[in-house]
DNA sequence: TGTACATCAGTGAACGCGCGTTCACTGATGTAC
DNA sequence: TGTACATCAGTGAACGCGCGTTCACTGATGTAC
């Protein structure tokens, strides 16, 4: 039966918001689409109502992602000084919490490879929001901007890679020595 | 027909160098047994008469890539400095070809997010890999072994997440831009 | 060394299964008057 | 405001396809004597 336009509207959003979820916890490839509608409250076949195909719903997925990290980058700052910013993003970055919890963590070590991957316009929102991070973050680091830059380039390359060694070797020493590593050595 | 033990031998190094190919390049679950024993010149149904399953396939290619890039370390470490050999591992790890190439390159920013998801011996053996690889860069790092040690998780990490940036944005300037920050920061 | 036979590497068809997408259908919603 | 009808969100079956794995078969290899 028909819905209206304010139900329709819901069932985008948790389309979406269930998408963003599975896809960072199992990747794009081993989510499928009834999953997805599932965990939605809806059937499969009501899907594509909403987006063209399953790529489109992945583009969306990490833009809608991305533009939430930057949101609350901001959302911080306003309160903290752009240092603190930094430093609480760095912390939450770096938790234990993020390395069990990918379907609320960052794209770029859950789904990075396999956007790459993918191409099109799944790579295109990858590339856009991994841009907008960085920018968010040099703004807030010291010095030149040039020099600002680089230092937030490392930084989230540092972060990335961390969380993908981390969740690699999920309940081993290794894994939890990186991320010590990272955390004192980025003065936490 | 049936071949010789030689010839099985060599089949079975061939699966296996493929598989290694092919899952760096596309990913596990993205790359059928099929297409592996394509490239190894045979056809699928003779997969396992050499490995019990895909999986087992998995975990062993991700040893025999460990094995390989510790090997590679270890010999460039018999004709220079200890710190020209790290060196030169950065400057490979960095370089604009390990970006294009993955099948060539390092299992952490092809696999290591799916490994993670996987679990099992396929995390298995890439949580011993990875901490293989931080042993000899630790190995060859100066300074007290504990910093030594921690100096080498947080440049692995580092690595590893300028590579599935710079993959992740392929051909976009961020992607150059993080690389580029990432060799200068590291001293190149 | 030669012979007879058991083994088994590799082939190619077949299996059951899950996937993305399509489609006919239902009935509440939105719109035109 | 009320009515008649067109629209379309959501349902559930079906489509074609590719996958990992199994299997009967072939015939060269390896072994026992």
């Amino acid at each position: 039966m028909r819905q209206s336009r304010e139900a329709k509207a819901e069932s985008h959003e948790a389309i979406l918001a269930e998408a963003a979820r599975l896809f960072r916890e199992r990747g794009i490839a081993q989510t499928s689409v009834a999953e997805i509608m599932q965990a939605a409250a809806l059937t499969h076949g009501g899907f594509y109502r909403h987006f063209a195909s399953k790529d489109e719903l992945a583009a969306a997925a990490l833009a809608a992602i991305f533009a939430g990290i930057v949101g609350e980058l901001e959302t911080v700052s306003e309160r903290e000084s752009p240092r603190a910013a930094v430093e609480e993003y760095v912390a939450t970055y770096l938790s234990d919490d993020h390395v069990r919890r990918p379907g609320l963590g960052c794209p770029i070590p859950a789904l990075g490879t396999e956007a790459g991957r993918l191409g099109g316009t799944i790579a295109g929102a990858a590339a856009a929001g991994i841009a907008k991070v960085i920018d968010a973050l040099a703004s807030r680091l010291p010095g030149p901007k040039q020099t600002a830059r680089a230092r937030a380039a490392q930084l989230l390359a540092t972060l990335v890679g961390a969380i993908v060694i981390a969740r690699a070797t999920e309940g081993e020493a290794i894994g939890r020595e990186v991320l010590t590593a990272c955390r004192e050595r980025l003065g936490l």
